[in-house]
DNA sequence: GCAACTGTTGCTTA
DNA sequence: CTAAGCAACAGTTG
């Protein structure tokens, strides 16, 4: 994953073991990685000396002793190493370069084969002609606040955003929000002056601490075949996901998608205002619940009003034919899919999966919607669509009385509903919950039983 | 055993 | 114009 401790991490490392030596010809094992002409790039590259190399954002820059330069992009997992000419590892080699007079070369590795490289002329900026500064080179908070005025976006987005200030990632933008107690899903044009001067100076703080420990090692990454980063002992929010808050230890950190990226935050210390996921069986009082917490000045939403809405959505039907063709005869016909659920396990499994990432689509976007604002979602089947880890709180609704509740809802087809409390997993769950209301009693002390509820979660989060 | 997820960026589509 | 989704690819996780 490097982001811009790594490439710092890995460019003094290369400077320490590069400068001087001259390279023999390239040997290309992925072409697809050189983004200008491959026999310029080849041809460039032979007999030439590295001297000295520098880094623009995320960007490696080796200077050459002619007129031109090698830009490399190490993207997601790219990996340039110093290794022995006649035994380093062939697997996921890209590109290798020989040294003259010497055993080793500069290998690049990339398991996903998404890094780039460049052989350009010093005057042609190629792929950082639209790169921001980085935090280090901006000294007036302004130029990020005129930037961010002129847009809607959350502001996570406006720091991944490498032609405003370049260096950010996923993982410290995460940190930086975090570092500056907001939101990342807040609005950019709501951020003050004070804000800007903020992710300014924690963005420094942030990537120049992560530099002194060689960046970050997630997953398999590793700046040489040596060295391995330490920042992520020191990381607050990224990878912390379900782990009690280590600044206010007061609640869990929540991970949610927020533009098609893993977002990890402290819902106390960034102010985005706690989710509770309310859940329970068939006619256990949910809606009930829901209607009282909304009393309470909570947001709502509901799953099963979501799933009614996408029936009506021609964007979502569209969708579904496309994924099940079978169930339009030539339009949606519900039948069949009944017919299916009940006959057919591949379909259901399938069909199933497919509903609950769409309604936690839906949910993932009412509760970044709904930011810094408190919010209860209505979630049937929470545990089915593992939801378990989504919210601040859980919430389960329990009775006793299911059949009348039903028989008083008019329901004629009782044993079928029944059999859907075995399909909601809410019993194998019940552990999980933080919250259980029983709600057979009068609507007066189910409503003092949810005002008890906020007033602990007030105090819990005070 | 399959679906979902993973650090990045730029291009295509609506 | 913007915004979202996908493509490049392969390995790991639940």
């Amino acid at each position: 994953m490097p982001e811009l401790p790594e490439v710092e991490t890995v460019r003094r490392q290369l400077t320490s073991q590069l400068i001087g030596k001259t390279f023999l010809e390239p040997i290309v094992y992925y072409s697809g990685m050189i983004k200008t002409p491959i026999n310029e790039y080849v041809s460039g590259l032979t007999g030439r000396k590295v001297t000295s190399i520098d880094r623009k954002g995320k960007f490696l820059i080796f200077n050459l002793d002619n007129d031109y330069r090698i830009i490399f992009h190490l993207r997601m997992e790219g990996k340039l190493f110093i290794v022995d000419k006649n035994n380093h590892s062939p697997s996921h080699l890209s590109l290798f370069i020989p040294f003259e007079n010497d055993n080793n070369g500069l290998a690049f590795y990339d398991v996903r084969k998404f890094g780039v490289t460049y052989y350009l002329p010093k005057d042609d900026e190629g792929p950082l002609e639209k790169l921001g500064k980085e935090p280090f080179d901006i000294d007036d908070p302004k130029y990020l606040l005129s930037h961010y005025q002129k847009t809607n976006k959350p502001i996570k987005e406006m720091l991944l955003d490498q032609t405003i200030m370049s260096g950010l990632g996923n993982i410290y933008a995460d940190e930086v929000c975090f570092a500056c107690r907001i939101s990342p899903f807040m609005k950019a044009n709501q951020l003050t002056e004070k804000n800007c001067e903020d992710i300014l100076t924690n963005s420094r703080l942030i990537l120049n601490k992560s530099i002194e420990n060689q960046g970050s090692t997630v997953r398999s990454y590793k700046a040489s075949a040596h060295v391995s980063g330490s920042f992520q002992n020191f990381l607050k929010v990224y990878s912390q996901d379900g782990k009690e808050c280590s600044v206010c230890h007061k609640v869990k950190i929540e991970k949610r998608k927020l533009s098609g990226r893993g977002t990890s935050y402290c819902p106390y210390c960034q102010k985005t205002g706690i989710s509770l996921g309310i859940t329970g069986k068939i006619a256990s009082g949910k809606s009930q619940v829901t209607k009282y917490f909304k009393d309470e000045g909570y947001v709502t939403f509901s799953a099963d009003e979501c799933v009614h809405e996408l029936y009506s959505n021609p964007l979502f039907l569209k969708e579904l034919e496309k994924e099940f063709p079978m169930i339009f005869s030539p339009s949606l016909d519900k039948r069949i899919i009944s017919d299916l659920l009940i006959n057919d396990s591949v379909f259901k499994r399938k069909y199933e999966t497919f509903i609950h990432s769409k309604v936690k689509e839906k949910a993932n976007q009412f509760i970044i919607e709904n930011d810094g604002k408190n919010k209860a979602l209505e979630i049937p089947l929470l545990f089915k669509a593992k939801m378990e880890n989504f919210f601040t709180y859980i919430i389960g609704c329990e009775t006793n009385n299911q059949i009348e509740h039903l028989l008083q809802r008019g329901e004629k087809e009782i044993e079928k509903k029944l059999a859907f409390n075995n399909l909601n997993n809410y019993d194998k769950n019940r552990h999980k919950l933080d919250y259980i209301i029983k709600t057979d009693s009068t609507l007066e002390d189910l409503r003092s039983k949810v005002k008890s509820i906020v007033a602990d979660i007030n105090n819990k989060t005070k």
